[in-house]
Parts: C-alpha cells; structure tokens; sequence
DNA sequence: TCAACACACTAAAGCGCATTAGTTGTTGGC
DNA sequence: GCCAACAACTAATGCGCTTTAGTGTGTTGA
C-alpha cells in the first residue's frame, strides 16, 4: 500500500537523467531543430522510460493552447429526442481527437443564452482552443460570437453561418435537401399523394431545409396536400402532431418523422386510431437507430454513419487549429432503409 | 469587422487600472486576508468590468487543479442501449459541476484497457483533478489505478470497491436489490411464478446485484423456474435471448429486462411469435424512457431520477476534492411504474 | 592563421496565477 | 516616546513548458 501517489514526471526529470538541459529536452521532443540525433534519441527514451506527458497545463501557459476543444449541447430539457444522434456523434469526434490528444470538454446547458455564456467563460478560462457547432439555426449569433473571441469552430449541419469572411469557421452537413428528395421520390412512386412532414425544431437550419425541399418536391411532382408542421423534437409532441394531421379533412397516407422518437410515438397512434402500418398508413424516421429496428413494424428510415461524420467534423477543426483555412463540406446523402412501415397507399385514397 | 480577437484579460490589467499589485489583485479575489475591504471590493469591480475570468492553465501550474473531472465511457461498439441513460446523468452531473465552474472532460473509448490509458494520460498532463467512474465491475482494476495515481474517484453503481482502506474513492448505487425486490413481488401478486430475467453484461456489478437478488426472492416465495440469463445490452442479444427462453421446455410468464432497448427488442419478438403482452406474456423494462412510454402496449418499467442521481455523484466528488472524507451513499430505490405491459400469466399457466 | 559560420547545446525570460517573504505605515501598550 | 504588533500592501519565487538569446566548440574558406 503505497500511501503518496507517484510523482509526475517533468522535462527537468528527463533532464537530469539524460544529462541535458531543460531546453535540449523541449527541443528533443518536440522535433525542433537544436539537438543531435543521438541526443534526441536518448531524450526520447528517458521519456519514455519515465512516462512522460507534457503537462497541458504548461503547455498552455506558454502559448500553445490546451489541447481541447468545446462542445455544448443545448437541450431545452424536455427535447431528448436527439439523444443517440448525440452520443454517435461524440463518439466519432472523440476517435479523431484521441488521436491527437486533444480532450473534449463537454457541457449541456438549458438554451441558447446559456451556451454563448458557456463559450465566453471557456474564452476567458483559455480552456479551449477551438469548438464545434450544433443546431445551427437561422440567425444565429454564435458563429459571429466565436469570430470575435477568435476561437475557431466547425459548425455542424449548416452550409452557411452569418460570420464575417475571413472567419476561422468551417461548416459541414448532410445532405438534408437530397435526403428529403429520396423520402419523397420513394413514397410518390409507391402511390401517396397526400405526404406529411412532422418536423423538428423551426428554429433550426436542417428543418428549414427539410421543409423547403419538401415544398419543392412537392410543387414539382404536384402534390397539393404535403405539409410540414414543427415541433420540439419530443413523443408527445410528435404524437400530438400525428393526432392532429390524422384529424383533418385530409389526411395524409404517409408521415415522415424528423426523428425516431417521433416516429415511434406516431406509430403508437396510428395503433390507438386503429389504423394499420404501412396499410393504412406508411410511416418514414429520419435517422435510423436501434429504435427503429425493433417496432412493430419495423421502421422504414434514413441512415447515415453519425460516428463518421463526427470523425469529419473533429478532423476539420483541428485543421482549422493547424492554420488551414475554413472549408465547407457536404456530407454524403443519407440513403433510405427500405423496411416494412412502407407500402402503397390504401385503394380509395 | 474586428480582425484582432480581444486578448484576454490578465490580472496584471486588473492590478493597472486598480492601481495595486498583482498579489493584492489575487489576495482580493480569492478571499484571502490582507486587503482591505475597500480595495477588495474595488478589484472586484474592475475585474467584473474586465469580465476577468481566471486562466484555468495558469491555476493548473501553480498548484490549484485543473478545475475538470473527467468521465471515461468504455463501449464496446455494439452496447449502445444505454445511451439514454448516460447522457441523462451526465446532463445532471454537468448541473453540479457548471455551478463550481469545473469543466467535464468527455470520452469514449473501446474497452477497459483504453479506459485505464486514458486514467494514466489524464494523470500525466495533470488534466483532471478527480473522476467519475461508471459501470464498476467484479475485480475492478480501476479503483486501485486511480488510487495510485493519487486521483479521487466516484464510482457510479457500486457499494464497494477493490480499493485500499485509505483512498479518495466515495461510491454510489442504485438500490438494485430494492428494485428487482419490487418487481418480483408485482409479478409475483399478479400470479406469476415462471420469470426471467434477462440481464446485461454479466461483468458489470449491477447485474450481479440484480441476479442475485432475483435468485434470492425466487428461494424465498419458491419459484424454481426463475432465472437470469447476460447479454451484451444490445437490442440483437435482447431479441435472441427472448426467443431462447420462449422455446424452452417451460417458458416464462413474464420477463425482466434490464434495459429499455432490449424489452422494446423483446416486445417484437413476442408479437412475431403471436404472443399478446401482456395477456400472455408480461414485460418489464429497466430504467424507464421515452421509448416504453410510446410501444405497443406502453413497457411498464422502473424509473428513477438519473439526473438526480448524477448530480449527487458530482456533489460527492466536489466534496473529495474539497478534502471530505470518502462516503458510500445509496441512491433511493427506482420505483416500479405500472403500465399495459404486465398483467396477470394466462390460466392454463 | 584568423575570421566567419554552422552546430549542439545552455541560460534566461515569460506565460498567468498563487504564495511566501518582505516592506511600509499605523496603532497600542507601557 | 519607544518598540512590538499588526494591517495593508508589494516584491519575488515557482509551477512546467516553450522560446529567444546567448555560449562554446569544431569546421571551413580566404
């Protein structure tokens, strides 16, 4: 039972063991010029030899930033919809980072206000060097925020951002508008006419686009009756939603879900109306998950490698942190996952 | 258009425009004696009008902590089921910690192995002060890792720890015992005497908790036929366990699942099967979610407040790194939320 | 043969803060 | 009225690292 936790090694132990100086040790390690081969390879070994690891506190005290990067959720509590879509992103960013030995500062907040409270107290703390974006909206203020902090940010499902030109910001997104194109193609040649969209967050910029795709389909294939109404992402609106749509003097033979929860939720009252799926019915989930796998049917909807798509988004800000310049990148279209709460509509509709 | 970010304020900024030292800057905002009350309240102003924050880089080095906790997730890629239930107590968790103004450090990683890495690299760069651990196993190495390297812990999901005496290691755990107790005696009153639980990974505390519990109630009321069987968590090991024990010479009346995505799996396979739930068969989730609530008939599940239960865990580890005492603290038993998923087994059972 | 110069390395400064050891100026006690 | 005690403050040091400015040695060129 050793009592006093083992010390942390620093370069003036390295130092001292290899016969060097401090500065010869942060030279050797760090790949500068300055040192001998033979040197270098020695330093090396202590270092090894003692487990060493730069101090990331150190290391950001004399300038080199701190090896982290930001992320904020921003989940007004009653929206968990988007949870697993969460987690599989993270974890994509993670693998990319750990490579590189940068950490993820992570914080959920309640709104918006919060989390340009959370990226001026980072800001200020130094805590991070640069940080990603989700849920873009339209306005939003926090591309332009981080510019004028001078964090670099890579904002995640958004082609455009409102920040000045020359901003350290990239963007990446999917492609919601072909995405939307291929629900939309897939339930028009089945035969439904009458297309409703339950959608996620007006605020957002992919719901936007979401719906805007919609309404161009739409008037493009002759579809008087497509919609798209909004909610908070959650069950119980998105069953609401469902309650209503079905309600009406025309109801839709299709609805297409912004997320899986809903889906799932709508799925629970077209069983409560006695309405069969896909039968009466044909239902579609934006982004797959293991929800979708296990209804009853199971869920037609769109997937997409989330973990890998995270992984892009972490490789684009650490570029951006290397000093490259912004980028803008479409991420490949979701494709649709046939399954079996689709089919044509009912004869007399 | 500002092209030079704003720099930071130091307290060298401070201590100019208050017209003191810096030490007297640092005396007057940490509290400590040796200013005068005015001066101090002075500092304060001119630091808020600054919107000073204190560089957690520079607090680091000079011997204070990083002011982050970190929380590694070992998934093993397929067990994604419980994500729900982590981003929940990580949200509460983060409540805890934004209030003392101490960051979460985030990451996921493939196995045990890669957990412990991370705990030794953490150390190395004096990145964390402390850490949350979850899913405590049997012969957890990580408790002791952690002792040795001087760094205080909270284990999330278990009463003891293969810890020394000695160390800054506090736990806390759901009351499975409680919980399983419960749900027993409800399946029980309802008449059931064929129960099985399906369980998740066998390694993990929690499920031995479990198991243990259920063998002990099913001695008690004589129930021979009761038993657990492990799974990986996911929804495929979920379905194909199921499948197995409803083929079985004597199948169950009623099955316990221990998590959501895996009875949501379960559900599936008994309507593929023809069984109706709960007239032939009785479900039960644990850890209720947005999922039970909105299957086919609604999952009658445990819940509990995993926001809750993450803060307390985030308060016990503050209260470690403050110089408290290890504390073991159980969390109150999850209460057993009746909905359309059980009832009683049929007759001819 | 001596200056010019590259090379391998060391010394020293600085990043922002906490802290310890001074340095004043003011009271209090006797 | 003199020294001790104290309050209020400043100067200096160190945390671990990077970086700039040296310092000494050996090699080259004229």
């Amino acid at each position: 039972m050793r009592r006093t936790p083992p010390r942390r090694p620093t370069i003036k132990d390295i130092a001292r063991r290899a016969g060097v100086s401090e500065s010869a040790v942060s030279f050797a390690l760090n790949g500068r010029p300055g040192v001998s081969e033979a040197t270098r390879e020695r330093v090396r070994r202590v270092a090894e030899q003692l487990g060493w690891q730069p101090s990331t506190a150190a290391r950001a005290l004399s300038g080199e930033g701190a090896a982290t990067v930001g992320l904020v959720l921003a989940r007004p509590a009653r929206t968990l919809g988007v949870e697993s879509f969460f987690l599989r992103l993270v974890s994509g960013v993670q693998e990319t980072l750990a490579a590189r030995r940068f950490g993820l500062l992570f914080q959920v907040v309640e709104d918006l206000d919060a989390e340009c409270a959370v990226y001026r107290r980072w800001w200020a703390e130094r805590r991070v060097d640069g940080l990603l974006v989700v849920d873009p909206r339209a306005e939003d203020p926090r591309p332009g925020l981080l510019d004028g902090l001078g964090l670099p940010a890579v904002v995640i499902g958004a082609p455009a951002v409102t920040a000045p030109p020359g901003a350290a910001i990239s963007t990446v997104w999917a492609d919601d508008t072909g995405a939307m194109a291929s629900v939309i193609s897939h339930l028009h040649t089945l035969g439904h006419r009458r297309i409703t969209h339950i959608a996620g967050l007006p605020e957002l910029a992919h719901t936007r686009r979401r719906m805007a795709c919609l309404r161009a389909e739409a008037a493009r294939r002759g579809l008087p009756d497509a919609r798209s109404v909004t909610t908070d992402y959650s069950d119980a609106q998105g069953a609401e939603a469902t309650r209503r749509a079905l309600a009406g003097p025309r109801p839709p033979t299709a609805i297409v879900y912004d997320n899986d929860v809903m889906a799932v939720a709508g799925l629970a009252v077209a069983a409560e109306r006695g309405l069969s799926v896909p039968g009466d019915l044909s239902v579609v989930a934006w982004d797959d998950s293991v929800l979708c796998r296990n209804t009853h049917p199971a869920l037609t909807a769109l997937t997409r490698d989330t973990a890998a798509f995270g992984r892009r988004a972490a490789e684009h800000l650490l570029a951006l942190l290397d000093g490259a310049p912004p980028r803008r990148t479409q991420d490949p279209t979701p494709t649709l996952l046939h399954r079996a709460s689709t089919a044509p509509p009912p004869c007399e509709a």
